[in-house]
DNA sequence: GTTGTTAAATTAACAACGTTAAGTTAAAGT
DNA sequence: ACTTTAACTTAACGTTGTTAATTTAACAAC
């Protein structure tokens, strides 16, 4: 029974369904139960249906990776309201943790696995918008600590101290994600690991408070 | 044609030859091509001889793994020889990084995929032998440096140290390989990232030079 | 109001996968 | 010589992603 002509608010209103229903099997089961015939029976559809959608698993991923970098945007959106730059770098690290403890299978999916490199124009956010672009949060308040003259003398790219401390949360956050049950390794507490490395990066990249 | 009654050393040199065969489609073609009955093929056996060394694939991958934190830590062998233990952490680091960064298929198995919690009885590796253990090996070098004095006073733990290192460098080493495409980030050069990291640790972690 | 046309959805089917069951072969034990 | 058994293969099952073919229903034109 296909009621046709659907308006094209309808199709979108289908395809987040589709998307939904796919980050539902996701955040319960892991990547390895999100297949397209379940996705499909969750909503009701029959497995090919999706493919009227997308053009394969890979691009229903990529289009669940960009719904979640939106979350992670959005969820990060009211630490930009902190007057003092220096602490609004660190809450945005304590939140960008947060959010990758808390959804792990997503924080997986968006960064932890090679996906075909995406091109910008197809995603449907915009870059270096602070309230869909993560990245640029980060690289702006870094930024601002930059200008302020807070950092030492020898750092002189912004941009690069940006992405090593990306690089240093992301660090924990991942082991923590792939190797926190692994007895091989007696893994101090997660929150401590974050709150040193936050230090270190400060005290790293920072001069002396004087 | 089963020629019968392999000894001992003979089904290992099989299981091992399993094993390599894996590993060589693996560093070639990525984890999408290994299966079962590429691996079969490559050898000269049928798919499910296979079955007759391991439980399942995921038991193989397991293996995989172990052979390759066994080559981790024998790269990284002759770097404990540096009489001078700041140097060596130094080394060690690089090391590390460089292993990931020549093999990034096996890192990803290694580090980056989530594996039923092993056990350490079935691995054929021995924890804590240097030659076998390189987390074992980064511990190692860190304590001696903290038993030297040469960290900041606030840092009392020195496992807690390493675990911090180890998060920074692998920090920077997954970024590179999952992300390295992506072009919404702007990277600086991997080695220009690697070095910055190192250097944050050091004046994080290290008292002043007097 | 019948006739096309087309969008939306479905069922059927394919090839490939991990894995299991059943069968085959050749050597060793008695 | 006969049985047992390890080593291996072929057949087969269920599931996966995906494509092809088919059906259904709404609209447009005459």
């Amino acid at each position: 029974m296909p009621p046709k002509v659907k308006t094209e608010v309808e199709r979108q209103q289908l395809r987040t369904l589709i998307i939904d229903a796919a980050r539902e099997l996701f955040v319960a089961h892991g990547v390895e139960a999100v297949t397209m015939r379940e996705i499909a029976k969750r909503i009701g559809y029959s497995a090919t249906s999706i493919y009227l959608h997308f053009a394969d698993k890979e691009s229903l991923m990529r289009a669940i990776c960009d719904t979640d970098f939106l979350a992670l945007a959005t969820a990060l959106k009211n630490i930009l309201e902190i007057p003092d730059p220096v602490d609004r770098m660190h809450a945005l690290a304590e939140g960008y943790a947060r959010f990758a403890l808390a959804y792990p299978n997503h924080y997986r999916l968006m960064f932890m696995t090679p996906h075909q490199p995406r091109h910008p124009e197809d995603s449907s956010l915009q870059q270096n918008n602070p309230e869909q672009d993560a990245y640029f949060q980060l690289k702006t308040v870094v930024n601002e600590v930059f200008v302020l003259g807070k950092f030492k003398p020898e750092f002189t790219d912004s941009e690069l101290i940006a992405q090593t401390i990306w690089a240093g949360v992301h660090g924990v956050c991942s082991l923590e994600i792939v190797m926190a049950q692994d007895s091989w390794v007696s893994w101090r507490d997660i929150s401590t690991r974050l709150q040193t490395m936050q230090t270190v990066m400060v005290s790293g990249f920072m001069r002396e408070v004087t």
